[in-house]
RNA sequence: GGGCGUUUAGCUCAGCCUGGUUAGAGCGCUUCCCUUACAAGGAAGAAGUCGGCGGUUCGAAUCCGUCAACGCCCA
C-alpha cells in the first residue's frame, strides 16, 4: 500500500466494478425485502451541483446501508425534461445561426431538441457516476421516455374526465420571455420602491372627477371601471355614474365593491380586470370588459391606442407623460410593494388574462394531506409539515398549459366546426359531436406536471408491471426544503390518487448547501462552488464525508472548504489506520463476516465492546436520518478511539506471542467493520481498503455489521484517565518524552497486571509500580477517580512550578465542588431528584473532597 | 400582515425533539514531539455568563412566555 491516500487515483477504478457485478441492481438481492427510493429527477439540461452533491450523498447513505442489510435496494435514476430551460438552450443555439423556432417548425424543431438531448444533454448522469452514487442504471428514465409520457396522458384524461381538469379564462402569470404561462409557485415575490400616482378620471355629468392610484400607469388603458367600497361614504354618492376614461375616451362605471381596501390610496381604484387578479375577480362581479392592452410580447396591443407597440415599461412613462399633459395627474409618492418575477428568466411577471389548463387542486389535496396527517407519510424532521399543512390547506388551482414545444402535448383537440373539446388517450381525428375535423391543442404541459407522477410513472404505472407490484411505495423522498411544494406535495397528491398509496413513506427534508458565509449560491452572484472542482482536489468521497456530516437535519448548510480538507484527512486517516492493520496482518485476510474473538480480554474487550455500543448508536441514528450526528459519532469512534487508543495499544500486545493472534483478530475484524460502517458515506475508498484487508467480494455486496455484546474491560477508564494524566504532568513540567521516571499507582484497578506495565512503557515512557513509594515526602502526586500516582520529583522538576500546578488542580476541583455542594445542600434536590442522581452527586462530592485533601497534604510537604 | 428558522469557543457549526457527567466537533491559536500506519500525524493546553429578560422545575443551552437582531417561506 501506498503510504499516502490518493483519491483520484482509487476512485476512478471502483464505479465500473460495481456496475459489472451488478451491485446497484436490487436483483443483486434476490431473495431481500424490497427499498426504494426514487431520485428526484434533475433536469436534463443540468450540470452538478452542490444541491445534487448534497441530495445524492444522502440518498447514497441510506440505499447502500440498505443494500447491506439484505434489502433488495433500489435506487431508481433519471432526468426530466425541463420544458423551458431545454426549449431556451436550443433556441439560442438556433438564434446564433439567425434562425427562430418558428422557422424550423413543430416537428423540426422538437428533432433538435431531442438531437441536443442526445448529444449534450444528460452530462449529470455521468456526474452523479463521479460521486459514487449507486442507482440502478439499467432503470433510468425520462420523464419523455414512451412509458411515462404514457403515464402523463392517462392522468390528465382521467383528471379531466373526473372534472379535476379544466380548460377556463383566467388571469395567468405570463413570462414574457419565456413566453409562456407559469404556475404560481414559479413566481418570486420581491420588494420593490415604486411609484404611486394619483390620476383624476373626470365624471361623465361633469361634476368633477374621482382620483384613483396607481403603480402601474400603463394598465390605464385597459381600465373598464373604478371601484370604491360599498360603506365609503366618500363615494357614496358617486357609485353608478360613468367616468370618462382619459386618453381612451371610454366611458367606465364606478361600482361598489367590498373587495376594494378603504384604507389604500383615496379608497377609490381603477380597475383592470384583463390584468390583474383582483381586478378581473371585481370585473366578474360587476360585468366589467375585459381589455387586454399588454400582449404575450408585453408590448402595448392594438386596443392600446396611440400606444400600440410600445414596450410596458416605456408605453408607462409615455402614459404618465400624455396624463400630464391632460392635467389629470396628482400627488405620487414612493410605495414599497411586491413585484412577481420569473423563477427562471427573472423577468416582470405579467398578469394576464389568458385561456389555459388548470388542475382542480383541492380535491386532490385533501387525501393528500391525510396522508400525512395519519402518519402514513411522515416528513423528517416534523416541523415541516406545518409548511406541507399551510400550502395545502391554501392551495390553490394549477395551471398546467404551457406555450412551449418541448414537452407532453396536451391530449386535447378542438373541433373545427363546432365548440366541441376532445380529450383522448389516443389520437383525435374527427369530432365525437359533430364528425368534423379538429385541431390539435398547441400547447405542452408543465414539467412538473409529469414529476408529480415520477415515484410510479417510473416503475412502469399505469401498466401492473412486476416492478411496480415489488418496489412500490418507494420508501424514502430526499430532496431539499426549497421544492417541498413543486414536488412533495404534488408527488403526494397524484400518487394517492392514482394508485391508492402514499407514492413513499418517509419524506427526508434537507437543508440548502450556502456558501461559507450564507450567502446563497447562484449563478449571477458568480458565488457557486462546482462540487466537481472539489472532488477534483479532495476526491468525491471527502465531498461527500464533508457534506452529510453537515447535513444537520433540515438546516441549510454554509459549506466551508476547509470541511472537505478535513474530510479528505480522514481518508488518510482511514488509508493509514488500515495499511498499519495490513502490516501486522501480513498477508492474512479478515474474514468478510463474523471472525469475532470469542472471549475477548483486557484491551480486545474494551473495543469491541465500544464496537458493538456505537454500531448500535449509529444504526439507531441512520434509521432517524441524523446523518450528522452520525457522522460525527462514527468519526469520533474511530479516530479519538480505535486509532488513538487501541491501535496504539496494539502496538505493545502485538509484540507479545501469547496475545499477538487475538490482537490481529480483534484488529481485523474492527477495521473491518469501521470500513463496513463508513462505505454508505465513502464508498470508494472503503471498497479499496476493503480489497486489502478482506479481498472477498465486494465490500459494496458486503452484509452490514452486527458485532456481538461484549462486556468491557472495567479498567480500561482508569487506564486511560492514568496516562492522560502523565502526559499532562509530563507537559506542565517541560518534562522531555526521552526523560523515563518511574510511577507508583495505587488504588487503580489493573494496576498489577502486566499489560499495563509494557503500555506505559511504550505510550509514556514510564516505569509503573504498583503500590506506594516508601515516602511520600519529595514525591509529585496526581490523583484521579480513586487513584493516586506518586512521581519522584527529585532531578526532575521545579518546586515552583509543582506548587503553581497544585493549586491550579485545588481551584479546579473546588469550582467543581461548590457546584455540587450547592445542589446537594438544597433539600428539594435530595427530596424530588432521582435516587440515582443525587447518589451520582453524593460520589462526586466524596470524591472531590478527597481529592482536595491530598493535594492539600501535597502542597504543606513543598514547604 | 401570517408562518417558520437562526442566535452556543476567534471562525463555521452540532447538541435542544426525550431537562441531570466538567456543553462538543472541524478549522484557527499556544507549547512539546519527524515515536518504524499517518507531520494530511501525535501529545498537552488556552478559549464559552449557550442573544437579553422573565417563568416552569429540586435542576434549564435544552421546556414555556417575551423582547431584540438576522434569514427564509407565504400573502
Amino acid at each position: 500500500m501506498q503510504p499516502t491516500y490518493d483519491p483520484e487515483a482509487i476512485e476512478s477504478r471502483w464505479y465500473q466494478r460495481w456496475e459489472d457485478a451488478g451491485a446497484f441492481r436490487p436483483e443483486a438481492r434476490p431473495d431481500g425485502e424490497p427499498f426504494t427510493i426514487a431520485i428526484p429527477p434533475p433536469n436534463v439540461t443540468g450540470v452538478l451541483h452542490m444541491g445534487h452533491a448534497l441530495d445524492g450523498s444522502l440518498q447514497d447513505a441510506i440505499i447502500r446501508r440498505k443494500r447491506m442489510q439484505g434489502y433488495a435496494a433500489l435506487w431508481i435514476p433519471g432526468m426530466d425534461h425541463a420544458g423551458i430551460a431545454t426549449q431556451n438552450v436550443v433556441e439560442r443555439d438556433l438564434k446564433n445561426e439567425g434562425l427562430t423556432r418558428h422557422d424550423l417548425g413543430r416537428e423540426a424543431f422538437e428533432e433538435q431538441v431531442w438531437a441536443w438531448k442526445r448529444a449534450r444533454g444528460g452530462q449529470i448522469v455521468h456526474q452523479l457516476r463521479t460521486m459514487g452514487f449507486s442507482c440502478d442504471w439499467t432503470r433510468e428514465r425520462f420523464t419523455l421516455d414512451e412509458g411515462l409520457s404514457l403515464a402523463v396522458r392517462e392522468v390528465f384524461v382521467s383528471l379531466y374526465e373526473e372534472g379535476l381538469i379544466y380548460r377556463g379564462v383566467r388571469i395567468i402569470n405570463w413570462c414574457p420571455v419565456c413566453a409562456t404561462a407559469i404556475s404560481d409557485i414559479e413566481v418570486e415575490h420581491e420588494d420593490e420602491v415604486g411609484t404611486l400616482t394619483e390620476f383624476t378620471y373626470p365624471l361623465e355629468d361633469g361634476s368633477g372627477g374621482i382620483t384613483v392610484a396607481t403603480t402601474r400607469p400603463e394598465t390605464m388603458l385597459g381600465d373598464t371601471g373604478i371601484a370604491v367600497h360599498p360603506d365609503d361614504q366618500r363615494y357614496e354618492a358617486m357609485v353608478g355614474k360613468m367616468v370618462r376614461l382619459p386618453l381612451m375616451d371610454r366611458l367606465i362605471p364606478i361600482v361598489a365593491d367590498a373587495g376594494v381596501d378603504i384604507e389604500f390610496g383615496t379608497g377609490a381604484v381603477k380597475v383592470t380586470p384583463a390584468h390583474d387578479p383582483l381586478d378581473y375577480e371585481i370585473g366578474q362581479r360587476h360585468n366589467l370588459d375585459s381589455i387586454v392592452v399588454i400582449g404575450t410580447d408585453a408590448t402595448i396591443t392594438d386596443a392600446g391606442g396611440r400606444f400600440a407597440g410600445m414596450d410596458r415599461f416605456v408605453a408607462r412613462t409615455a402614459v404618465l407623460e400624455a396624463l400630464t399633459e391632460l392635467g389629470v395627474v396628482g400627488a405620487s409618492e414612493e410605495h414599497h410593494h411586491s413585484v412577481g418575477h420569473c423563477s427562471r428568466s427573472g423577468d416582470v411577471i405579467e398578469p394576464l388574462l389568458s385561456t389555459q389548463w388548470f388542475v382542480k387542486t383541492q380535491p386532490l389535496a385533501e387525501p393528500a394531506i391525510e396522508l400525512v396527517r395519519s402518519g402514513a407519510a411522515e416528513f423528517s424532521p416534523k416541523r415541516w409539515e406545518n409548511n406541507y399543512f399551510r400550502w395545502m390547506e391554501n392551495i390553490r388551482d394549477w395551471c398546467i398549459s404551457r406555450q412551449l414545444w418541448w414537452g407532453h402535448r396536451i391530449p386535447a383537440w378542438y373541433c373545427d366546426d363546432c365548440d366541441e373539446i376532445i380529450v383522448s388517450r389516443t389520437e383525435a381525428t374527427e369530432c365525437t359531436s359533430c364528425g368534423g375535423s379538429v385541431t390539435a391543442d398547441e400547447d405542452v404541459l408543465d414539467t412538473w406536471f409529469s414529476s408529480a407522477l415520477w415515484p410510479f410513472s417510473t416503475l412502469g404505472w399505469p401498466d401492473d408491471t412486476s416492478d411496480f407490484q415489488r418496489y412500490y411505495p418507494t420508501n424514502v423522498l430526499v430532496t431539499g426544503h426549497d421544492i417541498l411544494f413543486f414536488w412533495v406535495a404534488r408527488m403526494l397528491m397524484m400518487g394517492q390518487r392514482f394508485t391508492g398509496q402514499k407514492p413513499f413513506s418517509d419524506i427526508v427534508i434537507h437543508g440548502i448547501v450556502r456558501t461559507e458565509d450564507g450567502a446563497k449560491m447562484s449563478k449571477s452572484s458568480g458565488n457557486v462552488i462546482d462540487p466537481l472542482d472539489l472532488v477534483k482536489k479532495y476526491g468525491a468521497d471527502a465531498v461527500r464525508l464533508s457534506l452529510v456530516q453537515a447535513a444537520a437535519p433540515g438546516h441549510d448548510i454554509p459549506l466551508d472548504e476547509a470541511w472537505v480538507e478535513a474530510a479528505r484527512r480522514f481518508g488518510n486517516k482511514l488509508w493509514n489506520g488500515v495499511r498499519f492493520v495490513t502490516i501486522q496482518l501480513d498477508g492474512a485476510s479478515v474474514p468478510a463476516t463474523g471472525g469475532y474473538p470469542d472471549e475477548p480480554t483486557g484491551l480486545d474487550a474494551w473495543v469491541l465492546s465500544r464496537l458493538h455500543d456505537v454500531m448500535q448508536e449509529y444504526d439507531d441514528l441512520l434509521d432517524r436520518y441524523r446523518f450528522s450526528d452520525a457522522v460525527g459519532l462514527v468519526y469520533n469512534f474511530v479516530w479519538s478511539e480505535v486509532f488513538d487508543w487501541y491501535l496504539e495499544l496494539s502496538k505493545a500486545t502485538l509484540q507479545d506471542p501469547d496475545r499477538a493472534e487475538a490482537t490481529k483478530q480483534t484488529l481485523g475484524v474492527v477495521i473491518r467493520d469501521v470500513l463496513k460502517m463508513f462505505h454508505p458515506i465513502i464508498p470508494f475508498v472503503t471498497e479499496e481498503l476493503w480489497a486489502e484487508v478482506v479481498n472477498d467480494g465486494l465490500l459494496a455486496l458486503a452484509d452490514w455489521p452486527t458485532p456481538p455484546a461484549v462486556a468491557s474491560d472495567a479498567t480500561m477508564g482508569s487506564f486511560q484517565e492514568l496516562i492522560s494524566g502523565i502526559r499532562r504532568f509530563r507537559s506542565e513540567h517541560s518534562i522531555s518524552p526521552r526523560r523515563r521516571f518511574v510511577a507508583h499507582v495505587v488504588g487503580a484497578d489493573g494496576v498489577g497486571d502486566e499489560w499495563w506495565a509494557e503500555q506505559f512503557d511504550s505510550l509514556v515512557n514510564t516505569e509503573v509500580v504498583a503500590g506506594p513509594p516508601p515516602t511520600t515526602v519529595g514525591y509529585s502526586h496526581i490523583s484521579a477517580r480513586g487513584f493516586d500516582v506518586y512521581i519522584s520529583m527529585e532531578g526532575l522538576i521545579d518546586l515552583d512550578t509543582e506548587r503553581r500546578r497544585i493549586v491550579k488542580a485545588m481551584s479546579d476541583v473546588e469550582s467543581l465542588q461548590d457546584r455540587t455542594a450547592a445542589k446537594l445542600s438544597n433539600p428539594n434536590f435530595r427530596d424530588k431528584a432521582p435516587a440515582d442522581v443525587v447518589a451520582k452527586e453524593e460520589g462526586k462530592l466524596a470524591e472531590y473532597e478527597q481529592r482536595l485533601g491530598k493535594l492539600l497534604r501535597q502542597l504543606a510537604q513543598l514547604g
